[in-house]
RNA sequence: GGACUGGUAGUUCAGUUGGUUAGAAUACCGGCCUGUCACGCCGGGGGUCGCGGGUUCGAGUCCCGUCCAGUCCGCCA
């Protein structure tokens, strides 16, 4: 039917008769000549009837928003007159010859124009007319291009684009699994996969040396603006390589993706041991783009009995830290109220602030709520070691150091944001050298990354110290956001046995959950290490929306149920009687 | 699991100290209009004030509960 997209049309088809299928955005009725704004995927174009085609221009009289149609017609310049600038297509308007309704509309239950401001939840109930916006559309083209250059990147070095289960094994730590009954076993269950992490080292023990997937992954976590419950991650593994490889590798593919579709250039990236970046920035993913940086002050104010901020300076396990901002000076009262209040989330009991009026002027140019409890002197050395000039805020908080970091990193970005202290658009970097464990409250170890990843030490030196080991991974991340992570995975079976013991996983239960991994180590698994990004969140950035079901095209609302189809929904009986399942609740009757 | 914000016409919202028949814009329907482009003008229809209970002579408004949506904390190896 169709010979053009309404979005395509441009001067060199001027006098050519083409015939568009599309969407009737808007109806201009004058009388004697009505318009048509025609929507197709690819933009508008308006179509012009007048009543010398009398058949065509009874149809247009007759047809509404949202109707689907065919029309053929002819391209012509429009007068100069009456072009639209704020259009595209707006030089140009095609006057019908022949229109055909192939399909009538109901009254769209909200306007679908570029204007309309409509709540989420009645958007997502018709998702398929929300997706009809171009404001929408256009990411999906976006991010279906973006795949697209990502695959041949990856097929252009070697990858091999290999599927894996998604009825898989439940895994024991980390996110909730998404469970599956199995029929053939009542009582026992599948998982969906959290991510194809040991499907793609199995692969590796294989011999396929390099493989890919954009692979969906689901993970049944409480849901924020950039988490859905199902999401897609672009699944590296390669063998016989180190950290270097990979991170040269997958850096050039986002530099080059980047290029390809953004026109954006990017200088190698910035590499920032995790150490570094909790020090500086309070967050294993720094916004590189804020000029702000957390400074260590525990010296300075080290004799002040801090009950005021809950913890005493010389605790190992508090910090005293500050930072500067910029122009922060003029800040209100009442702004800095919504700040305290900001980092009271975090379990911050309250943000101290020192205000540089004068900073000629000594003491007499400071302002600060806080200086009867720490003294002038801490006062004035803090102004000093912040290097605050006249018209700056200094922030400063002490508490456990998990606390000051949240805290005082949150804020950093939220001032950025605020006060657009921004310094660059985009700001890539690579945080490494993550230590392979982080201590619970109880004393136990947990895997940071996840308990595969291969440490910077001997099975012996880890079981040492594990506290201490370093480990080959590395995320990389962008404006705050991490994009991906990965690291090189263990290969060699008395190392994976080191970790799970660190992670207080018995030989027995080891055995259970991993046995086929630690069979496969036995057999000469290569060395080999990989990466995965999160394809929804990298175009998120990529297309500047802030929400992730802004990119996502059936996305879940935040207690992860799905509006336009009501799932999930009550089995029924006898369904649930061929699982072996007894459904507790007597809520059944919901449907 | 927790904190906060919101829910009134198809949609976006207003609704005063609790007081007459709940309004506006837009969308929709009818009429007029040959150059508009979020066309314009005239007229019209349209409400379970999320739901349930309570206080009151009287509740969109106050109280309690609950549901839904969103943002965040916890959680997300």
């Amino acid at each position: 039917m169709r010979t053009e997209y309404c979005g395509l049309i441009d001067n060199s088809y001027v006098d050519q008769t083409i015939t568009l299928c599309g969407w009737v955005q808007r109806r201009r009725d004058h009388g004697g000549v009505i318009f048509l704004d025609v929507r197709d995927r690819e933009g508008v174009v308006q179509v012009v009837f007048d009543p010398d085609t009398a058949d065509a221009f009874e149809t247009a009289d007759r047809v509404r928003s949202e109707y689907a149609v065919t029309i053929t017609g002819r391209v012509r310049l429009r007068d100069e007159a009456v072009r639209n600038p704020r259009m595209a297509t707006g030089d140009l308007e095609v006057l019908g010859k022949e229109i055909v309704i192939n399909n009538a509309s109901e009254t769209p239950p909200f306007q679908l124009d570029e204007f309309t401001d409509v709540g989420e939840n009645i958007r997502l109930k018709y998702r398929y007319l929300d997706l009809r916006r171009e404001d929408l559309s256009k990411n999906f083209i976006f991010r279906a291009k973006a795949s697209a250059k990502i695959r041949r990147f990856l097929e252009d070095n070697g990858f091999l684009d290999l599927e894996t289960p998604i009825l898989t094994k439940a895994t024991p730590e980390g996110a909730r699994d998404y469970l599956v009954p199995s029929r053939t076993y009542p009582g026992e269950f599948f998982a969906l996969p959290q991510s194809p992490q040991l499907f793609k080292q199995l692969l590796m023990v294989a011999g396929f040396d390099r493989y890919y997937q954009i692979a969906k992954c689901f993970r049944d976590e409480d849901l924020r603006a950039d988490r859905q419950p199902e999401f897609t991650q672009i699944d590296m593994e390669l063998s016989f390589v180190e950290e270097e490889d990979i991170m040269q590798l997958t850096e050039r593919m986002i530099t080059e993706l980047f290029d390809d579709m953004l026109g954006v250039k990017f200088e190698p990236f910035q590499r920032m041991p995790f150490a570094e970046a909790m020090r500086d920035y309070g967050s294993d993913k720094p916004d590189l783009r804020i000029p702000i940086k957390l400074i260590d002050i525990a010296d300075i104010v080290k004799d002040v009995d801090f009950k005021v901020f809950a913890g005493p300076a010389n605790d190992p396990s508090c910090r005293v830290a500050a930072m500067c901002v910029k122009g922060g000076a003029a800040l209100s009262r009442k702004q800095i109220d919504g700040y305290t209040k900001f980092v009271s989330i975090y379990g911050a009991k309250g943000l101290a602030y020192i205000k540089v009026n004068d900073k000629a002027a000594g003491m007499e140019g400071l302002q600060s709520p806080i200086t009867k409890f720490i003294g002038e002197e801490a006062v004035m050395q803090i102004a000093e070691k912040v290097n605050a000039e006249t018209g700056d805020i200094i922030f400063f908080g002490a508490d456990k150091t998990k606390v000051v970091n949240d805290a005082l990193g949150a804020l950093r970005c939220k001032l950025g944001e605020d006060l657009e202290l921004y310094t660059c658009e985009w700001a890539p970097m690579w945080v490494v050298d993550f230590p392979m464990f982080e201590a619970e409250g109880d004393g136990s170890m947990t895997a940071l990354h996840h308990p595969f990843t291969a440490p910077k030490c001997t099975p012996e030196e880890l079981k040492a110290n594990p506290a201490e080991a370093l480990s080959q991974a590395y995320d990389m991340v962008l404006n705050g956001v991490e994009l991906g992570g990965g690291s090189i995975r263990i290969h060699h079976q008395a190392m994976q046995k080191a970790v799970f013991e660190v992670l207080g996983i018995g030989a027995e239960e080891a055995e259970e959950k991993f046995g086929f991994l630690l069979d496969a180590l036995k057999f000469g698994a290569p060395p080999h290490g990989g990466l995965a990004f999160g394809l929804d969140r990298l175009i998120m950035l990529m297309c500047n929306v802030s929400s992730i079901r802004d990119v996502i095209t059936f996305p879940k609302t935040q207690t992860a149920s799905c509006l336009m189809t009501e799932a999930p929904s009550p089995a029924n009986l006898d369904q649930l009687r061929e699982l072996g399942i007894q459904v507790r609740k007597k809520e059944t009757d919901k449907a």
